[in-house]
DNA sequence: TATTGTTATACTCTATAACTATA
DNA sequence: TATAGTTATAGAGTATAACAATA
């Protein structure tokens, strides 16, 4: 294709080349990912929330989860509020604080999203010997080998 | 299937660590790019498209490359051009469709672009050695060893 | 009639600022 | 005065629909 790249990739294997296939790896698992929560009606974010409620959170908490502002947090509880998976209850020891608490409803949507998600995947013709070498690779790329 | 589907991921290595392992690297890449492409004042997307205008595309055909619809590229060229990155031509061939072809500050600044992407990378505490498995562990993980 | 690119428009997501109620 | 959550609002980005020019 073009030639710029080459110079870098041609020694071994390129930063650019492991770029694009870790990128595509990704892509793929989120996509799977986005499968899974696609068919419980949720959206990505509305998904992240409910995994980070497995215990009560304020919204605070759940803004830092999220790695999001804290209005986010009322826009997307808001929604999961309104198809009563989640309720909001005063915080025992802050009167300004609020405590978000899944309902019943909420902990089995959040139960069946976690199974979904872990039954099958992208990894599954992988072996469970493939799949340790590949952590233990991400690991070291990632500079915290054990 | 198995009702207790993290028998597996007990034992070794499951599909939600590594999932988690790929996201924290790919998001490190990514960060990186971005950093690298915001040195240069260009947006992600802008950033694409400019590396996909290493050969002149039509506006349909970019469309295809960035995965998104014609208006967006509307949009996302509006900007360069108005930077002097790259101008609209009429197609040779087809007098419905526009050529998107770099200036020669376009084609500077792509070169800039794949230099500094190029450049440093967060994996460059890995041997080549190292690369080259996490490469091959990956095209594996991804369905197409060699 | 179909297709290319553009315009107009709306929707989603995220951010900042202002407001309230507690501390 | 400071903090938690909400509301109001604005911005970027992406989508659909309607349109003009061309095939």
């Amino acid at each position: 294709m073009s030639t710029e790249a080459k110079s870098t990739a041609a020694a071994g294997c390129g930063f650019r080349e492991i770029r694009g296939l870790v990128t595509e790896l990704s892509r793929r698992l989120d996509a799977h990912q986005r499968g899974r929560i696609a068919e419980l009606d949720l959206t990505p974010t509305q998904a992240k929330a409910l995994e980070e409620l497995g215990e009560p959170r304020t919204a605070r908490e759940l803004a830092a989860a999220l790695c999001c502002e804290p209005p986010n947090v009322t826009y997307v509880i808001s929604k999961l509020e309104k198809q009563g998976m989640v309720v909001r209850q005063p915080h025992p020891l802050d009167g300004r604080a609020k405590q978000l608490v899944l309902t019943e409803a909420g902990r089995e949507l959040r139960l069946d999203l976690l199974r979904r998600m872990g039954a099958e995947s992208p990894l599954d013709h992988l072996s469970d010997a493939e799949r340790s070498v590949l952590r233990d690779d991400l690991l070291k790329a990632l500079g915290r080998a054990d």
